[in-house]
DNA sequence: CTTGACCCTCCCATGATAGGAACCCCATAT
DNA sequence: ATATGGGGTTCCTATCATGGGAGGGTCAAG
């Protein structure tokens, strides 16, 4: 049984002490062992879990997705589908969230591309957040 | 000089009271005028700011960048490029986020696609987050 | 024995927005 | 006149994930 610090455990799984530490205080992870020092030790158990973890939050999830995700990972009678439900919310989420940043660039762009971008003042683009938008032919490319 | 109050300035800008009264905590809007009551007033002018601040937050700007746009539109001499450098920068990591935020969405759809959605208690996404990921032929389509 | 590298807990900050408490002001309906 | 309701005001708290720092304990090696 290896048993390795906090910060052993953090660069094991590329999670940092202090997220270990605010994991734990959330209930996410349940509080590890301690030495005397009152020094956290993981096991590998635990370093496993902080990887999947680190690995939920690079997919996007939140800790909510993730509290879930982690119980249906352990609970071995689950059922596959309740794990894609959530995924494919998540996915929703996403591209949601994808669509509008590209909707605000690619007017932002339109913008950009009739802004001449020299020592004169006059800017289509200031000129959009200045008036209401009129009739704005960027709503569909 | 037509005067409005909070309420009716959220209204017609779109800009809730509570933002409003912020923007002008954080000085990114000077504080308008008081009635006896200490009721704040808004000017047509102020009014024309607002609306300014909200179409640059629905194109996605910090408070940093609308503070440097404002500062532009109010100075007449301004140069368009200084304009289009923060509108393409800005560009840049919208792009950026919506990257990101697309690969996630890939990978998980990747993950979904292969996962039967059952009883059954294997499952691919599960799979991918509890294992350091080994080749992944997700990487590029 | 001191130095430096760990560890601990606790508080505060971010960015944009919202919710609420506790209070003041004013107009209209009873 | 007074109750009701709908403004307004300030200040505190929360979100979400993350990081910074203060102030102090613990342990190895020099």
């Amino acid at each position: 049984m290896t048993l390795v610090t906090i910060a052993q455990a953090s660069a094991m799984t590329g999670v940092s002490a202090k997220m270990i530490r605010h994991y734990e205080s959330i209930g996410l992870i349940k509080a590890p062992l301690r030495t005397e020092n009152r020094y956290r030790h993981y096991s590998e158990a635990e370093l496993h879990e902080l990887g999947f973890i680190r690995r939920s939050r690079d997919l996007g999830f939140s800790f909510e997705d993730i509290r879930q995700l982690l119980s249906l990972w352990r609970d071995k009678g689950r059922s596959s589908a309740e794990v894609k439900a959530i995924a494919l919310r998540h996915i929703e989420e996403l591209d949601q969230k994808a669509a509008a940043l590209g909707a605000m660039s690619r007017t932002l762009k339109h913008l950009a591309a009739t802004c001449h971008g020299d020592d004169r003042p006059d800017c289509p683009i200031l000129d959009a957040l200045d008036h209401p938008k009129k009739a704005d032919s960027f709503s569909d490319p």
